[in-house]
Parts: C-alpha cells; structure tokens; sequence
DNA sequence: GTCCAGGTCATCG
DNA sequence: CGATGACATGGA
C-alpha cells in the first residue's frame, strides 16, 4: 500500500543544485540526502510518515510506503512544492541578477538553484533562534542535541529520520540539563520557551500570520515575541512563508557577500545595502538566498 | 590569546 | 533615541 505521486516543476529547475542547497552539515538530521534522494518525515494526521523524493520527468516524484488519504497527501505535496519552491518562474530574476555587472554570473553559476525553504514556521523560528550569533556548526550541533532529545524518530529504508520537536515539548523542556549539558546559553532557552508558548497558546501560527496582509504587520506579530529580532522575523518570512521581499538585515553572511562582490565599500553602512536591495523589487529573498550560496 | 559567528534584549546615558 | 554589555562556545 504505497502512494506515489509527481510534482512538475516550473523551468529552469535544477535538483542538483537544490541538494547542494540543501547540504548544510554533517549534524542536519531533520533529511538525509543520498544518491540523488531526499528522505524525510513528516507528521501527517496523527501519523508518522517517511517519504523520499527524487527527480522525475521534468518534476518530483514523492513516493512512500504508506496510504495516503487525500487531504495528506495535499498537504504533503504542499510541503515539498514549498520546501523546494517548485513553482516559481526563475526567468524574470535572473533578467534582474543580469543587469548588475556585480551578480551577472550568478544565473549560471547557480542556474536552476530555488531556495530552500522551511516551511514549518515553528520549526523555521526555532532555527533562527538556535543560530543566533553562534557559527553555523556549533548550530547545527545544537539542533541536533535539540531534536534528538525532543523530536519523534522513525527509521525507513536504512535512513534514520527524525522530526523537529512540537511547541507543547519545547515548552517543557528541561533548561537546567540543555544549558549544563548541552551548551545552550540560558537566553537561548529563554527564547525557545517563549515561542513555544505563543505558538501552544496560539497567540502565533502560521495560519495567523496569513491573515494579515501587510508585510511589516507581520514583522510585527512575529517581534512582539521576546528572542525574535527583526533579522529572525525576515528569517522565518523568507523560509517559511517565501515571502519574497523579506532581507534578513543585519545578517553576517549577506554584508560580508555584499563586501567581496564590491557591492557596499563599508559593511556598517546600511543605507547603501538598502539602496542595493530597491534594485531588486519583489526578488529580494532569492537575492540573499543566492549571495549566502555564493560564499 | 583575540576576534567574530546567519542576534537579541536589558540597561543605560 | 543610540551605545554597550551579557550571553556561550567553537573555529580561524
């Protein structure tokens, strides 16, 4: 009893690319990536589902073993067109990258490249918390220790798979022990706490932040929650909604690739890196998106 | 040893 | 308001 089923993908597409992408570290234990395959699993319904995707006649296939009703499979594909942005059209973009002398190689460089996504909003801001003003190994080392103590484990087809914890775990979670044991610091802890609680609470949801139209309303709801920054709010906007006029300002990775593709002569100058981003209306996030890949 | 990482908040002056 | 220190640790 297997559900199998095909996502066609808007050209130019590249799945290569995407997994270079995807690639982040050793520690990432949320999917593994091998030959060619993305394996995963998700909460679908009250049910625990590995699945894995590959590249299959001009689109992905998504295949597990499990029967999927309907509405999980709508909301699978749903995540995975999500995941991997499947359906945006690249085209107009890279016209834009191609009239900066400073960005024209970047269309071939990283031709077909999507960015990608978290589309769990829960999981995108805990995320952002965890890297905050840490390197991205130490992060990766302390979302493992994260999910590995709180998050739901199935193993499928030699791939041990794991989900990220659920804001009702976070919210017990044990902060004397992932302080004294696991390195957090204790306003890491703090932080994860507090969006744990506004999400059991219902105070944020993904749901919530869809009702409101206006970009910076959103902004809004998400910082009025104590450990999300205006940097993890564009953050999670980025990952985990596409928006694509989100710049995660302040972030480290985009001024210094701002500074060695001679875009801005001063990293602190923050006028000429929003003058940057106005030449880039509506592709703002897969602007940065590229810049991180091309460091 | 020093400096900085995909920052944020509280507490100043 | 803008500036400054604390946080917690690893890697260069």
């Amino acid at each position: 009893m297997a559900t199998s089923f095909h996502l066609p993908y808007t050209p130019p597409f590249s799945f290569d690319k995407c997994l270079q992408g995807l690639y982040r570290s050793p520690d990432e234990i949320l999917y593994q990536v091998s030959d060619a395959r993305v394996f995963r699993a998700l909460r679908l319904d009250h049910q625990l589902v590995p699945f894995m995707i590959c590249e299959q006649d001009a689109g992905l296939k998504v295949e597990t073993d499990i029967s999927l009703s309907e509405a999980q499979q709508h909301e699978l594909s749903a995540y995975v067109q999500n995941w991997f942005d499947l359906e945006k059209d690249l085209l107009p973009f890279y016209a834009l990258l191609k009239q900066n002398p400073k960005l024209i190689h970047l269309p071939d460089q990283l031709a077909g490249l999507r960015i990608i996504g978290i589309p769990d909003l829960f999981e995108a801001i805990c995320w952002s918390i965890i890297g905050q003003q840490i390197n991205l190994t130490f992060a990766h080392k302390l979302k493992r220790r994260l999910v590995e103590i709180y998050g739901e484990q199935i193993d499928w087809r030699g791939h041990s798979l794991h989900l990220f914890p659920q804001p009702e775990t976070l919210l017990e979670l044990d902060e004397v022990y992932l302080h004294e044991k696991m390195q957090f610091s204790r306003s890491k802890l703090k932080y994860l706490k507090n969006v744990s609680e506004a999400f059991v609470s219902g105070e944020l949801s993904r749901e919530k932040l869809l009702q409101i139209h206006e970009f910076e309303d959103r902004q809004k709801l998400l910082t009025s929650i104590k450990g999300i920054g205006i940097w993890s709010a564009n953050y999670a906007l980025m990952k985990a909604l596409n928006q694509p006029e989100a710049i995660p300002f302040g972030d480290t990775g985009l001024t210094q690739a701002l500074f060695n593709l001679n875009i801005i002569e001063d990293r602190k100058d923050e006028a000429a890196i929003k003058s940057f981003f106005e030449s880039m209306t509506g592709w703002e996030a897969y602007t940065v998106f590229y810049l991180w890949q091309s460091l």
